[in-house]
DNA sequence: CGAGGTGTGAAACGATCGTTTCAATCAAAC
DNA sequence: GTTTGATTGAAACGATCGTTTCACACCTCG
């Protein structure tokens, strides 16, 4: 389980790795130049063929390194319990923090996922199931103890709610667009967050526990 | 305002801009090559500059058929009029039926949102935005009259559950992973349908005017 | 000190990229 | 029948792509 990788090493790999990360969440994969990459990483092409061996090993080793990010995000969270909306509020408000510091990674995901059938190199596109998966297992538990509305169909809700909170933090243009600020801007983000929740907590049903979650 | 473009007709520019549709659909503007477009037109490279003269341009008419096609889904049926949840059931459920009709339109849409900052050609990224406008007035409307619960946040949530439903179609694989089925399957695109409209009736805590819609 | 494996610079490989060129084709206008 | 403008086929352009080559620097171990 690694962290996401650290430009400023000494080790070329590592470099290599956290340029790639840089590139390929800004340009996608076939946007991406093996040659920006290296120039970026300071670092050459016999350093990347040497390491990995093809672009898209390269591609699949910061998928793999975003992954881990999402789980290292969010499983404290869940891991420290409390009640579902709090339990909720917890992860999602954690992913999303940690988002709004860092979006690469949920650009690598989404560029994966569109390119997943063209090019699911040593299952690229599964990088963000675990953490559905995970998500999955607690809204199952909370719903079987009668926390979340026994109505939802969670095995397809949740993949949706999660869906919405990557396309937020796809669209930066959006965000300029329709209200002139980007999540960088914590006003903005936190109106953001709010909405987010609210959707999640509404769509899933789930039951206030705290007063203050009541609204 | 065009529909998409059709691929067995005689004119080779109407070929061309169907086969660039499924190209970037699949691909995305960098994965896409003209030659790849070309071939599949049935077409010569010299066509294709001479009609757009560049990929770029080319792209661009491609995102305008879909922000066309997009409007030309969804405006029908909000001019319908009708009760609010009927109103909101209507426009989101043609639009659904539309892209499993045919995803194309909302994957380039989808490329454009990623692609948007390196290369936002005559305003693609913005092909979407109509129908958030659009959708976002009707909103408006809504809340004004008391149809909509007044605490929510319509201009943020809004474009939020357009981004749930635009990401419920680009991970094609992972609902294969996930159910084992596609949305070309009526009975899975049937109970994603089910649940986005769900979402939405809750996010925005539309008020029921309908027996059948209390649930 | 010398041997051996690890890792990198500089240059070049063939392939493919988007684009251009130019002659040829076709339909309509005169 | 000739001319004109619109459109396309075939070939080639220079640039850039991912990858490879090879010599050399570096460290570790004997």
């Amino acid at each position: 389980m690694h962290p996401l990788p650290d430009a400023t090493t000494s080790d070329a790999r590592e470099r290599l790795l956290a340029a790639a990360l840089d590139v390929f969440a800004e340009h996608g994969y076939a946007g991406a130049s093996v040659r920006a990459i290296c120039r970026r990483a300071d670092a050459n092409g016999a350093a990347l063929n040497y390491h990995w061996g093809s672009k898209a090993r390269l591609w699949a080793a910061v998928a793999e390194r975003c992954g881990d990010f999402f789980l290292a995000t969010v499983q404290p969270v869940l891991a420290r319990g409390g009640s579902p909306a709090a339990l909720l509020e917890g992860a999602i408000g954690a992913l999303f923090d940690a988002l709004v510091a860092d979006p690469r990674p949920i650009r690598v995901v989404l560029w994966a996922t569109l390119h997943a059938e063209e090019m699911d190199y040593e299952g690229t596109a599964r990088a963000f199931d675990p953490l559905v998966e995970l998500t999955l297992r607690t809204v199952r538990g909370l719903q079987a103890v009668g926390l979340v509305d026994p109505e939802v169909d969670v095995e397809v809700m949740v993949p949706l709610l999660h869906g919405q909170v990557v396309y937020a933090f796809a669209d930066r243009a959006g965000h300029r667009r329709f209200y002139g600020a980007d999540l960088s801007d914590p006003a903005h983000a936190a109106r953001v967050k709010r909405a987010l929740l609210r959707t999640v907590r509404c769509a899933l049903g789930v039951r206030a526990d705290d007063p203050e979650d009541r609204r």
